[in-house]
DNA sequence: TATTCTGCGTTATCCGGTTGACATACGCTT
DNA sequence: AAGCGTATGTCAACCGGATAACGCAGAATA
């Protein structure tokens, strides 16, 4: 069980240990025979090189941490499946942190890039207040987050998917339209939604009611404010969640309010994942760009890594319609 | 920008880089005021310690890969938060690697343990033939998968799960009840469910048929299988679908059949994951004990690393009812 | 024939932290 | 005064691989 080492494949292909590392790396002048000889020793020794080493040397990991609140989610779920297939063709590996909820946690894996033990990271978690991400240039991106001012955000266009969900409520007919969105405090682009539903509404000249849900709450509180928001107001037919698992309580909380869906209650939702899309097609919602959200903080990451300064990156969303309303 | 390392805070607090270490891991005799002195001189410098060149020494990295064939599933996505969750607890991080449809990939996924990138590793993919696998005692677990007569499984129930779904939709009056399962010659324990699929079958009389889905395939093609279900027999009024995507398909191509559902065709699904309850409460399902899962193995990994001798695990079942039937 | 290219070996150093062996010095106990 | 526990320092080796510098053949080229 003894780990093969360098020294070993150099014995038992004659040759000394510096040939094989030239093998390996295939640097400087080399015979077709002795290459043949020192692989023909690797194999069989079965000689694996230490990853680990050479991570020393190079001071490299080709690791890079994807922090994101949960990965059990259909938005997070479909972006780090992108992320990690990106990546993956790039030479990195992914290492997976999920923070909902725990602060702490997002910061020991912030810990892990002034370790030495990933080379960059992609975040969109939701924790606040963390002064680790106040340095200058360090190799993170992040998704849909606000994090700090010299962190770039690759973003989808919030302000425009706000607009479009409400004016699709208006267009629907709608007259009490509330919208949900996170506490006014969060740091994330998110907000941008609300200004777009909010400035719509005053354009149309009716009330705008924003209830606030916090990401990281459990999903039975989630659903006791859909339930408050139809008791406080019975008027309301018209729901633009930020997202569309909030969109699928927001239904829940309607029916059982006694109204139908979408005849006295018309729901919008937002993020409109694969799988949310493949479970829950009767959902109009306002698509992400997701597979293009993972390319560019890929992209951008790289350009971190390689020093270069970046822009902050705004896509484009579009609204799709539920297959039945 | 020059790494801090424990020579800088050994010069700094006045003391020998052997203090430093000591300091650090907490051996051998220390007085309050080293300790100290250390610690200022840590906290004035900034310095972390190279993980590493730690995990070099120790032989360690506290790194355990999770191979699935893509987290951006509701089963797979809710197994690797679990598997997550109680790895960070031991210590350990996760590196996250999606091999759909790419055994080079999965394999490529193997070779971090042998690159001693990695310490363990918790597979749940399913592309058969990589032999690398075939390796005594590595600290590999299996979830819902046989890998090879070394590696330890966990799973849920299978062939009562398939007792339980065929059971119901017999109760619900069902005559002609058609089976969705993968390829007969994938090595993994969801031939189970077809087993007890057709055991009961027979038990009743009824005739078994059992339309083969890989995995893998993309959506378009696993519609079409189902399509082709209800052209071929116009008579089925029943489908026990191997998941709750193919479920959900089941039921999009009954629809377009013609059929009323639950009126015309029943439909039992299988995982029972928190996001497709939240999305599709409708679903009656076989719901997998995906928390359970993830502890146990995580239970056995850990005991495979301490080099114990571990066995397979099977967890129990349960049928769960739509909410609205 | 002189020069250059090719194909290796030797040696030493580095990456950054860990650890064992040993030496030293101080203070306290018996 | 001898012995012991405490508190450090010094030195060297180690984890496993990468690399620069140098030397030295033999072959190819000028």
């Amino acid at each position: 069980m003894a780990r093969v080492k360098l020294q070993d494949v150099a014995e038992r292909a004659g040759v000394s240990v510096t040939t094989v590392s030239r093998v390996l790396n295939n640097r400087g002048y080399l015979s077709e025979k002795t290459i043949n000889k020192v692989h023909r020793a690797m194999e069989e020794l079965n000689y694996r090189p230490n990853a680990v080493a050479r991570q020393l040397f190079k001071q490299r990991t080709n690791l890079v941490g994807l922090v994101f609140p949960t990965v059990n989610n259909p938005f997070f779920g479909q972006l780090e499946a992108e992320l990690e297939t990106r990546l993956y063709e790039l030479g990195y590996r992914v290492v997976m942190g999920n923070s909902q909820n725990d602060p702490q946690k997002e910061e020991r894996y912030l810990q892990l890039l002034f370790n030495g033990q990933i080379d960059g990271l992609i975040v969109g978690a939701h924790n606040e207040g963390i002064t680790a991400y106040h340095n200058t240039n360090l190799p993170i991106v992040s998704i849909e987050r606000i994090v700090s001012k010299q962190i770039p955000v690759v973003a989808a266009d919030n302000y425009r998917g706000g607009r479009l969900a409400t004016q699709r409520l208006l267009d629907d007919g709608c007259q009490h339209i509330i919208h949900t969105n996170y506490p006014a405090s969060s740091s994330t682009p998110n907000q941008e939604r609300r200004r777009g539903y909010e400035e719509l509404m005053e354009e149309h000249g009716r009330q705008k009611i924003t209830y606030e849900i916090s990401f990281d709450s459990p999903d039975p509180e989630k659903a006791a404010v859909f339930t408050r928001i139809f008791a406080e107001h019975p008027e309301c037919d018209g729901i633009f969640a930020d997202n569309d698992t909030n969109a699928r309580l927001a239904i829940n909380a309607a029916v059982q309010a006694g109204k139908r869906v979408p005849e006295d209650v018309k729901v919008v939702g937002y993020d409109g994942a694969s799988s949310t899309r493949l479970l829950f097609p009767d959902l109009t919602t306002i698509q992400q760009p997701i597979a293009e959200m993972a390319q560019t903080a890929v992209d951008l990451l790289q350009k971190r890594l390689a020093g270069q300064a970046v822009e902050s990156v705004t896509l484009p969303v579009k609204l799709v319609s539920g297959i039945t309303g």
